[in-house]
DNA sequence: GCAATCAATTGACAATAGTCAAGGCAAACA
DNA sequence: TGTTTGCCTTGACTATTGTCAATTGATTGC
């Protein structure tokens, strides 16, 4: 096994949705996968082509879109370690169910569909974590879509910033950093730069956040949570919103 | 069998999604399901409650949904005939991860969830079944989170019209039927009732279709497409958003 | 048949978000 | 160092949607 081989097989063996497989299947799928670096701004795939591999981010950001004729688009979702992509068009007569692109400096490892797809129907027990990740993702989406029914733009980057924290220490001043830029998470999370830029604003003046540049401080989360999850379904701290799938 | 069992090994049985499942499988869940009719307004379970069994629509519309403390709801979606809801809590530690009540009188059959799991675990075709239509789910609720960011409220609701008819058969004059209350309507599409009735309007200004009560017509379809899917990413007939699972 | 109830519509207004245009700021480059 | 570029912010305005209140309309039950 080559030494990037050995590199992929390995990353692969920490993400849970492969803790059933064995290592000959990751011996063998990990060679047959090529880890590369892209530039911000690199196509993967683009939405109804043909699909022959899946993705798995290791570092850097790739966001999920897709797009009207005029240029408009929708983020379905943005990926970034450990996160898998592309792989439900298995289930979708190997179409590509939505385009893929770098949004941030990225390391990838493209790996063959086939190999996925054999490795589900020989093995119940990784067909079993395939369904649980998408599951868990599902419920994710059903909640983005409770946002924009629900929240408020100040509410819904609220939200977003404490999806960005350790969920599990509380109390406490904490620092954010936005992983990318703000015209990509207002986009991410459904409204216009000008909207978010005056909706960060109103909720710097209703929580008491500090914001310089693309970090935000605060001395404790409190009036965070209180503004922000006042119209969710679910209360602080979100659970089960973590998946590796894509 | 019992003559309701038999009728729900029926039922089952033209489910794409249980196509790969033995006719001993099929037997002996029918055996331990039940068949009840529910008016309108019924409670099937709710949200974070302890999952046991999943249900199948018979006939009728079930809406799926979570609600913040203050009552405030977000509709998730609305199932008919030939439609499971409930299933995901098997991957959800046994926790429904949302509440579900029938919006209309309703014919529902419960079935235990522990004879899906097992299937699920020994079936590989099952499981392989599973996945699909759970990927199939997963791209029309992305689909849905689209509308949210791409679409306003009068084409909302005409891709609604749109996929309430055989969008196979085009050309010619169409009756379509609002299904349930245009009230749920609206809140399916995440708006209010009042901003439905008015961009109802605006629709039918907009393509000429006649409106009676709950009951749409037009000559042809084929202004409402243009209006409606407009600031769509899919082309008219769209493909593949048809699902049995919830 | 009539009251009661709930759904739906409408008007007036408020709040929220989008659009367009103009600057400001900061990182990257020559 | 100065310029360029792209991101971000701001102002002014528009469009869309939400809210509240009143009314109409239709259906159900007595």
């Amino acid at each position: 096994m080559t030494e990037t081989a050995q590199t992929i097989h390995d990353m692969l063996q920490r993400l849970e949705l492969f803790s059933s497989c064995s290592d000959d299947f990751l011996t063998k799928i990990s060679s047959a996968a090529h880890l590369t670096t892209k530039p911000k701004g690199h196509m993967l795939f683009i939405h109804e082509d043909q699909a022959d591999y899946f993705y798995l981010v290791k570092s850097g950001w790739v966001k999920i879109f897709r797009e009207t004729l005029d240029g408009d688009q929708a983020i379905v979702d943005i990926f970034t370690n450990g996160h898998i992509l592309g792989e439900t068009s298995i289930f979708q007569d190997d179409i590509y169910p939505y385009s893929a692109e770098t949004v941030e400096p990225s390391e990838l490892v493209q790996l063959p569909l086939s190999m996925l797809k054999d490795e589900i129907e020989t093995n119940p027990k990784f067909a079993m974590a395939m369904l649980s990740s998408m599951a868990r993702y599902r419920k994710q989406q059903d909640q983005e879509l409770e946002h924009r029914t629900l929240q408020n733009a100040p509410q819904r980057i609220g939200c977003f910033l404490l999806r960005l924290t350790d969920q599990s220490q509380s109390g406490g001043p904490v620092r954010i950093h936005l992983p990318y830029d703000k015209t990509l998470v207002a986009s991410r999370l459904g409204m216009q730069p000008e909207t978010f830029s005056r909706a960060l604003k109103k909720l710097k003046q209703e929580t008491g956040i500090e914001v310089k540049g693309s970090t935000i401080e605060t001395d404790s989360l409190d009036r965070l949570v209180r503004y922000s999850c006042a119209a969710c379904t679910s209360e602080f701290p979100c659970k089960d919103l973590e998946t590796e799938s894509g």
